[in-house]
DNA sequence: TCCTTTCTACCTGTAATCAGGTATTTTTTC
DNA sequence: GAAAAAATACCTGATTACAGGTAGAAAGGA
């Protein structure tokens, strides 16, 4: 019997996997946490095979959980939920020690494959998750391609971004004033800007700062 | 008998809502539609008495089809559903005909209380919903106060987040570059600042800009 | 109708930005 | 070790921003 502790605050949601599950009998939800200290608490005296972790709770960040929960029990396997198909989460769970990633959006088929590929020693990430951080990357690297910045470019942007002015910055990072006035016109040449103001708003937009 | 129609491109959520109200022998769930487009052809030949309507739908924003589905039908209740709790997607909502609003982390007896609450002719907006729309109001007016800018402040703040110059924005609004000066000169005094870029940055910070 | 607030415009002077480059040194890459 | 890239610094000149004000006209409120 695989026994899963949802870790959700969401009655919605915890209601939806439970439906998704009665018909696995060979799988029951032995809890539902609503937040992270009383998931903690569940623990202690309990010992669930799968985790279905939602990445935002009330009381804790969920890559936070992960990696508590990791301490606690390096055997349980830990499934990812969340609303949003970000590839800094997906990393982050994947890193701090889960084991998959799914959308609340699944389908029941989904979130039974999900359980089993797990269970089998196996990272599991949904279609979607896996291709948002195939996009994220190459968006990522777009972004980098398209603008190429040097790392004192980088640097430059970022403090311009605070609101330096360029006398600040070059007593800052110690260098001549004309310097950091070559650094900035080489960022206007890249970004195809004529102000430091339409500057920061592209990079901005681009997310760059 | 009460038919609701579910608006909600999440399994989840519609298996948790049909959970929820499976015990409600006058309340049936007549149709779950995952998009916009199939809901509005499902109104074509039926008419559900409730509509819970998710704001994020795949092909159509919430409170759009909230202002289509008004159009169909004038008698037809509807509670929009999300996860986040915005106080401009709420008033959005009302003010398109909507009649009520719940988050998604709702409990079964508030889902209940909403659907009996339109029912009676009567707008509900959950506590979570009411005790935003009054943060947001008492920290726009907060930060109105602070500042206190006046309509041509606010004018030539908006036009320098958008990357104009002095010389620029006197053009744009036929003013003398000079009056566009002083007019920055009582920004800087107001926000505390000594360059644009700063005010920028605290008037974003601020949510003015 | 008067007072207050807002808007408009001006003054001198300093600092910073912007433009359009050139050129040398250092670091990185192959 | 050589070539390329990055970093550094410089030049003249023009424009804009910033500072610290003053002052009159128009609009709004009591």
């Amino acid at each position: 019997m695989v026994k899963i502790l949802i870790i959700d605050d969401h009655p919605l949601v915890c209601d939806g996997i439970k439906t998704m599950l009665k018909d696995e009998s060979s799988m029951k939800v032995v809890n539902a946490s609503k937040t992270a200290t009383e998931a903690l608490f569940f623990l202690t005296t309990n010992q669930p095979d799968i985790i279905l972790l939602d990445i935002s709770l009330p009381d804790m960040n969920g890559l936070e959980l992960c990696e508590k929960i990791r301490t606690i029990s390096k055997t349980v396997k830990i499934i990812g939920l969340t609303s949003t198909n970000e590839a800094g989460i997906i990393t982050g769970l994947l890193q701090r020690g889960g084991n998959g990633y799914l959308l609340k959006n699944m389908e029941r088929n989904e979130l039974i494959e999900a359980i089993h590929t797990v269970l089998k020693e196996k990272v599991f990430l949904s279609r979607a998750a896996n291709d948002k951080i195939l996009e994220q990357f190459q968006s990522r690297t777009a972004a980098e391609e398209t603008y190429l910045l040097t790392r004192r470019e980088k640097e430059i942007l970022q403090l311009l971004a605070n609101g330096l002015t360029g006398p600040q910055i070059s007593e800052k990072l110690f260098l001549s004033p004309l310097t950091v006035e070559t650094h900035r016109k080489n960022l206007f040449k890249k970004f195809k800007v004529h102000s430091i103001q339409l500057l920061l708003k592209v990079a901005r937009d681009s997310s760059l700062i």
